[in-house]
RNA sequence: GGCCCCAUCGUCUAACGGUUAGGACGCCGGCUUUUCAAGCCGUUAAUCCGGGUUCGAUUCCCGGUGGGGUCACCA
């Protein structure tokens, strides 16, 4: 290896939302870079333009940022438009491409007269970080085009054009341009540039083995953060689709992936996106907020959707219950936590449901949770401090005809937290007046 | 179809030729404050096939099969 500092980059075009794939390439080129004391750039490749749109250009601005991986550069193959015309001229001029006139090929009445590359032939090896040597025989591309005209370039051509005035040290890519690198070789040896080191990454999949896409499968950073999926978790996930560090550590930061991330342990095989992992993922990653920045993302997330003013009281129980922030507002839109709210009105039916025994004794049984409730400090009325005197009680009595009356009294629901951890949020005054309440009607 | 890449539970994966083939997600079952969720415990489940090489192959080699990528005047 030599000591050149090492460059990389993400070359993501502006034609729609930013697939996950894109991100993750982003990710490894930027965790790569930050290894190897690196800089990493974004170039965006606006060169096809009647595809291109200035709205994405700024989603992919937006996206990355969100993801937390801003690149220490960032350009517009466009700006570059002069060079490439340049040395399209150059390779014209040295003979190693020549201008042909032809037939349009989406308009056969129309001439242009496009560039095509003189190609030698031969085989070509290139040495790939994940996959070690590929050669292919590069006679049957024949003299392919590498540009529309003299002053428009296509892909290729400015890709290598660009990585090589950049000094790209490693071109980080997805498998699907496995097959374009002989190509770009082609074109890098007749302008005489060094060749970068290759690496390819195996391939997002869609459930059914085919490539991943924004169209069919919602694959697109927008659907899964407009979902509430947060970017601690996209990022993990997507470094583990192909990816582990070799111990049976799952959960890591940005930093921690940076610290231990390798790319000779980068699976070789394609890997099916799978969104119910991720959101375990998500969750796992929503616990280790703290409440006050579970609580900003919750905010923000909801944007105009107002939250209720209790919100501070059941944060841990909806952090618990939610997988993703989506969920999180679901619930609350769905009033799982209505119990927090002074308007609770009964059904006898559903205070009796689950209890196994008649009205009669229900109240009674609800009669002496309350003086047994009456008798706990204001101060120690907690879940533990509740179940504590509550909890033999109910053993004693058969737990369903106590606890199931006592907490439908509370929460006026069905399904509910447990009766004590009810109690706790409620506190006594509001708790002993419930259960009043709920006697009245049984 | 040509060329290239790949192949362990349903999915993501571990196992520098010797393991009862391990973990995670999901599924299923159980436990707990006999609701719901969470949590904990447990169960189920895999080396694509055929040949070699080897005392011994998930692991190395070859051949099939299967899957994927790519073959643009898109990127």
């Amino acid at each position: 290896m030599n000591s050149k500092k090492v460059i990389t980059r993400i070359a993501p075009s502006p034609t729609g939302q930013m697939h996950i794939g894109t991100v993750r390439t982003a990710l490894f080129n930027y965790i790569f870079a930050k290894q190897h004391g690196g800089t990493y750039f974004v170039r965006i490749e606006d060169t096809d333009r009647e595809r291109n749109k200035e709205e994405w250009v700024d989603a992919i601005w937006r996206d990355f940022e969100w993801c937390g991986i801003l690149p220490d550069k960032k350009y517009r193959q466009s700006e570059h438009i002069e060079r490439h015309k340049e040395l399209l001229a150059s390779l014209v001029a040295s003979g190693k491409a020549y201008l042909s006139k032809e037939p349009k090929k989406d308009d056969p009445s129309q001439t242009v007269e496009v560039v095509r590359l003189k190609n030698p032939g031969g085989v070509v090896t290139f040495s790939d970080l994940v996959r070690g040597d590929i050669s292919v025989d590069t006679t049957d591309l024949g003299d392919f085009v590498i540009a529309r005209s003299i002053d428009d370039p296509l892909y290729h051509f400015a890709v290598v054009v660009d990585d090589g005035d950049a000094g790209v040290t490693h071109v980080l890519r997805a498998e699907e341009h496995i097959s374009n690198t002989p190509r770009q070789i082609l074109i890098l040896e007749a302008l005489g540039f060094e060749r970068p080191v290759y690496g390819h990454f195996p391939l997002i999949l869609a459930p059914d083995r085919s490539k991943l896409s924004k169209r069919k499968h919602g694959a697109s950073i927008e659907n899964y953060r407009a979902q509430g999926f947060i970017p601690e978790a996209l990022i993990n996930y997507l470094a583990f689709l192909g990816w582990n560090p070799g111990t049976e550590e799952e959960l890591f930061t940005l930093d921690e992936l940076i610290e231990r991330f390798s790319i000779d342990k980068l699976q070789k095989a394609g890997a099916i996106f799978d969104e119910v992992k991720m959101r375990w993922f998500n969750h796992e990653h929503l616990k280790k907020l703290s409440d006050q920045e579970f609580t900003e993302r919750l905010v923000t997330f909801a944007g105009e959707t107002p939250l209720p003013p209790y919100l501070g009281h059941i944060l841990s129980l909806l952090r618990e219950r939610s997988q993703t922030l989506g969920e999180a507002l679901q619930a609350l839109a769905d009033g799982e936590f209505a119990f927090m709210e002074d308007n609770i009105t009964y059904e006898p039916a559903l205070l009796l449901k689950g209890a196994k025994v008649d009205a009669a004794a229900a109240k009674a049984h609800l009669q002496k949770v309350t003086e047994m409730l009456e008798s706990i400090e204001s101060t120690n009325f907690t879940a533990e401090g509740t179940k504590e005197v509550i909890f033999p009680y109910a053993t004693e009595q058969g737990r369903s005809g106590v606890l199931w009356p006592m907490r439908v009294a509370l929460s006026g629901k069905e399904k509910s937290p447990d009766p004590f951890t009810l109690c706790a949020l409620l506190g006594k005054e509001k708790t002993l007046e419930r259960i009043a309440q709920a006697s009245r009607v049984l």
